[in-house]
DNA sequence: CATGAATGAGCGTTCATTCAT
DNA sequence: TATGAATGAACGCTCATTCAT
C-alpha cells in the first residue's frame, strides 16, 4: 500500500512537472521535491527518467482508454459513439490538465521509446475513432468516400488542438459541453451521409 | 552571398537535425556537422541554440505564411479560400517534412520564447482560418452557430495531425490532393449552411 | 562535520591551485583533483568559480583579521600595536604562503566582485593601520604632518611586497622576526616624533 | 613608419584594455577594436596574447627605467637619488595610469614568462633602489643594519600601493608632490642615520 | 601588409544516476 | 525501504589563432 502510494505520488508529481517545464527541462530533483521524496527514492520505482515519462503515458492514458472503451461498449450507434469519444476525451483533458499538456508535448518527441509507445498503445486509442467510422460506414451512416484513417486523424487532431484552449497561458470560458457540441456539429454533419449526397 | 549561404545552410541543417532528434537531444555539433561548418561558426550567425530554433520558426514559417496570404488575396469565396489554405498547408508540410516535424514537436514546448513566438507570429497564421470562417459567416455561407476560434482549432488541429502521415516512421501512399479532398469533404460540409439547416 | 570538512578541503585546495596557477589558468578540475573530490562536488559547496575565490578571501582573510584585532585590543601603545600588526601580517603570510600569493595576485584583479570585496571587507583590514596611526598622532607619538591614509598605504604596501620574499620561486633565509624588525626599524623611526622634530 | 605606428597603436590599445579588463578577460578583439585594426593584424606584430603583454612590459617600462636611470646619473647624493626615484615612479604611474594598473595586476601573475620578465628586466628597476641604499650606507648616510634588499621591497611596495590611489574606482585629490613628500618624510627619516643612532 | 570569417580545442557547469548509510 | 551527498560524463559556448582573399 505504501509502495503503491509512493509510485502514484511520483507519477502525479512527474505529470505536473513535465507539464510545466517539459520533459527535458524538468529535473529529477524537481519531481522528487514535488512528490516529497528524495531523489534516490525515485529510482526505487522507476529505472530512469524516460521510464517515468512512459509510465505516465501507460498508466494515466491507460485509465482514459479503459473508461472510454467501457462506455463505448454500452452504445451501438456510431454517431453516439463518436459523441461519447469526443466528450470523454475533452472531459479527461480538461480534468487532468497536466496530463493533457504532457501528451500534447511529449508524445510527439522523436525518441525511440516514445515512438514505440505512440505506435502501439496510443494508436489503439486513436484507432477507436477509425473503428467507429468504419462501423458507421458499414451501417450506411457515414459517407464511404472518407478514409477512416484520415478521418481519424482529422477528429483526433481537432480534439487535441481544442483541448489546448484550457492550457495555463490561455484564458477561456468554453465549457467541455460547448466544445463537444461544436466539434460534433462540424464532424457529424461533415461525415454523415447527407440528404443531398444520398439524393446525388 | 557567402554569408547568406552559410546562414541558410545552418538553418536547413538545424531543421533536419531538430526534426530527427528533437531540440534538446540535438547537439550543436550535430548541426555543425550536418551544415559542414565548425561548431563555432554557428555562433557567428546565431546567438545560441534557442535562437537557431526560433530562426527556423521565423524564417521557414514566414515563407509559408507569406505565400499563403498572397494566394488568398486572389480569391474572394471563403470556401475556396479554405481550400487554398488547406492545400497550401499540406503541400508545405509535405514538401518540407523536416520543418513539419519541428513545428509539430517544438512549437508546443512550454518555454517562454517559444510560447511567445507561438502566441504572436504563429497565431497570426492560424488566425487566417478564423478570419476565413468569419467571412463565410458574414456572407451566409458558413453556419453562424460555429465559433470561429473553435472551428479554427478544429481545422488546424486536423491539418496538423494529417500532415503527420508523411513522417519518416510511417509509410503512406496518400497524396496531398487526396488528403486535401478528404479534409475539405469533411469540413466544408461540416461548416457549410446545409439545405436542411437552411430549411430547418 | 563531513560537510565542514569538504568545504574546508575545497577552500584549501583552491587556495593552493590559485596560488600556483592563478585564478584564470586554474581549472575547476585542478581544484577538484587537489581536493580529491569530483568536479561536480565543488558545485555543492560553491556557486561558481568566482564564488570559490571570494570564499577564499572572506574565510581565510577573515581569520587573520579576527586574530589580529583580538591581539591589538590587548595593547594600548600605538607603537606596539603597529609592531603587532606587522608581525602578525608577516607571520600569517609566511604560514599560509598560498593564501599570500592569492591575495597578492587576485585581490588586484579589476573585476566587480573582487573590487567590491577589496573596497569593503579587505579595506577594513588595512584600515586598522590608519587607525593606529591616527591614535599615535593623537597621543603625540607619531608626526602629525603624515596623512594616515597615505602612511597606511606605505606600510601595507611594504608588508605586502616584503611577504613576497617567501614565494616559491625565491630562495630566502629571512625569518619573520628579521623582516618585522627591519620594517619597524624603518617605519617606527620614519613616523615617530623624533627628538629633532620635537625640538624643531 | 607605418609599421612602427601600428605596433605602437596596438601596444597602447592593449595597455588600456588590459588595465580595464585584466589580461585574461581582455579579448584580442577588444584590443583590435581599440587599436582600430583587424584581429588578424595583431598577429602580424605579435606572436600571441602573452607576447603583447610582455611587450607592454618591456617597452613601456623600458622607457621609464631609461629616463629614471638618466636622471639618477646626474645626481650623487643617495638621499636625492631616492627622492628622484620616488618622484619619477609616482609621476610615471600617474601619467600613464593604464600602464600602472597593468603592472600592478599582471606583473604578479604566476606565469612562467611573466615571472621571467619580473625576475630579470623588472628586478633591475627595483634593484636601483637597493643600489641607492647600498651607496647611502657606504657613504654613512643610511643605517647599516638595514638590509638593502628588504628596504628596497619596503620602498617599492609603498610606492606601488601609493600609486593605486589614482585608480579609477578611487577619488583622490593627492598630487604627486604631496605623495612624494609623504613617502620621503617617512623613508628618509626611517632609513637615515639619525642623531640618536649616531650618538647611540 | 591587412582583413575578418572560420576554426576547434578547451572549460565551466549541469544533472541523471549511484551507493554508503 | 529511504535518503541525499557524491559522482563524472556530456555539452553549450568562447575566443585565440589561422588563412584565403
Amino acid at each position: 500500500m505504501k509502495v503503491e502510494n509512493k509510485h502514484t505520488k511520483i507519477i502525479a508529481a512527474a505529470t505536473k512537472v513535465f507539464a510545466k517545464k517539459g520533459f527535458f527541462t524538468a529535473r529529477i530533483s524537481d519531481i522528487a521535491k514535488e512528490a516529497k521524496v528524495a531523489d534516490g527514492t525515485i529510482y526505487l520505482y522507476f529505472n530512469n527518467k524516460y521510464d517515468i515519462l512512459l509510465s505516465v503515458f501507460e498508466e494515466e492514458v491507460g485509465k482514459i482508454v479503459e473508461s472510454t472503451e467501457k462506455l463505448l461498449r454500452l452504445e451501438d450507434d456510431p454517431r453516439r459513439q463518436l459523441e461519447i469519444f469526443c466528450s470523454q476525451h475533452l472531459h479527461s483533458m480538461k480534468k487532468n490538465r497536466y496530463l493533457a499538456e504532457v501528451l500534447q508535448i511529449e508524445l510527439r518527441q522523436p525518441y525511440k521509446l516514445i515512438k514505440e509507445y505512440r505506435d502501439t498503445t496510443f494508436s489503439k486509442y486513436t484507432g477507436i475513432i477509425a473503428e467507429i467510422i468504419r462501423n458507421g460506414q458499414r451501417l450506411g451512416l457515414f459517407r464511404t468516400e472518407l478514409h477512416p484513417d484520415l478521418a481519424k486523424r482529422c477528429i483526433f487532431g481537432a480534439l487535441d488542438e481544442l483541448s489546448r484552449v484550457w492550457n495555463a497561458s490561455l484564458e477561456t470560458n468554453y465549457t467541455v459541453e460547448e466544445i463537444t457540441n461544436q466539434v460534433l456539429a462540424i464532424f457529424l454533419i461533415g461525415i454523415e451521409v447527407t440528404r443531398s449526397s444520398e439524393e446525388g
